[in-house]
DNA sequence: GATCGTCTGGGACAGTTGACCCACTTGGCA
DNA sequence: TGCCAAGTGGGTCAACTGTCCCAGACGATC
């Protein structure tokens, strides 16, 4: 193999450990199964990174920072925010169905996060990037359907990142895709029930 | 140590085991830690299980059977279905709080079952597991409180463990209890919502 | 009290793991 | 063309893993 360009073989080595873990969970994701996927020998892993839990901190702040719940750029204009909240989840839960591993290796990842002493914080943050999406998504989808939100909109996003966890768990265990769906619906609109029409003159 | 039951000592085992893997992890849960948690020699754990795969298996089992959502025992005669569902998933909420390294080890036996070729069936039934306890409360509740539930009480169930299960995942990553006491205020209201009032001539 | 099956302790084994090292190759540059 | 640093391959190390073995201790039974 020839000359890469350094900072690539990072995320080479992070992309083939993605792969490994989807294959194999958190716990195959050694060294050699990683180069392996790879192509690559051991001397370049530890040419690139410092050691395994390097690549790993690396791959958990990868997974942090490129993650957002990009479903939610499928709002349709002139719904009301129950149609709207309904497309978004349903969307997000699409992508879910479609690639299930995907988001289990996302499960795992944080889990390990959660035990691991210094990534503990990344896992945190992993959280905090679904808060920004979902509030992102309900200013946006309220705004557009001309609705404010009763409580705070923080607090409405944590019903989101709830929901979706909740979601997500019971499908990768029963991929019961139809009672995820029915599931979604029931949320949707409960959800949709914390906004009220928007006033020109607030409170 | 002297002489033990023989199948005592396989439970144990599996209580050191689960000892273990709270503190460490499931990847901790080495054939030698588990011993040493225990105070028995590598000798002991060959001879009470053919193989530490073998063990693992019981230690699975062994949590889906025992565990039910024990907290739905507070259900407090003379309340509405709102009250009732608010009290139950507290009560749950409260197990959580006091104790979340067990749910935290419920979540990653769940991910390792799942990974397992042998206990992915395993996996499903401690959801299912969740689930009857999840009808049974309901059964219970609405009968207590007077009321129907308009859609098949299976399905209402499988929203109550997505809230819970939701709403744990958060709580073991950002340790917030009062945002998990919100969203369960949430939650029972709005599941309290799809009961209504039960008449003598059921359709 | 002798005996026999049950149980335990310590040691050993092969396989795997993360980390490292040194000789070698490669590609760009003078 | 020759040089040199960047990058690689293969081998090696100690630590750890699951598993196994065997000598011995223990407790119940006769």
């Amino acid at each position: 193999m020839s000359r890469i360009a350094s900072q690539d073989r990072r995320a080479l080595l992070v992309q083939a450990a993605l792969r490994v873990i989807a294959a194999n969970g958190v716990s195959g994701a050694t060294t050699r199964a990683i180069v392996a996927e790879a192509g690559m020998s051991l001397a370049s892993f530890h040419y690139a990174f410092r050691s395994h839990d390097e690549m790993m901190r690396d791959l958990v702040a990868h997974v942090v920072g490129g993650q957002s719940i990009a479903a939610f750029a499928v709002l349709k204009p002139e719904s009301d925010i129950r149609t709207l909240l309904h497309d978004a989840l349903q969307s997000f839960l699409g992508y879910i169905v479609a690639d299930p591993e995907h988001e289990q290796v996302m499960q795992e990842l944080l889990h390990y996060a959660l035990r691991t002493p210094g990534l503990a914080s990344l896992a945190r943050e992993q959280y905090a990037t679904y808060y920004s999406s979902a509030v992102e998504l309900l200013v946006v989808a309220a705004a557009q359907a001309g609705v404010v939100w009763r409580i705070p909109v923080a607090e409405v996003a944590r019903l989101i990142v709830t929901t979706t966890d909740g979601i997500t768990l019971a499908y990768l265990v029963d991929r019961d895709a139809a009672a995820a769906y029915r599931v979604l619906d029931f949320a949707a609109a409960a959800i949709a029930g914390l906004a009220e029409p928007a006033l020109e003159f607030a409170e």
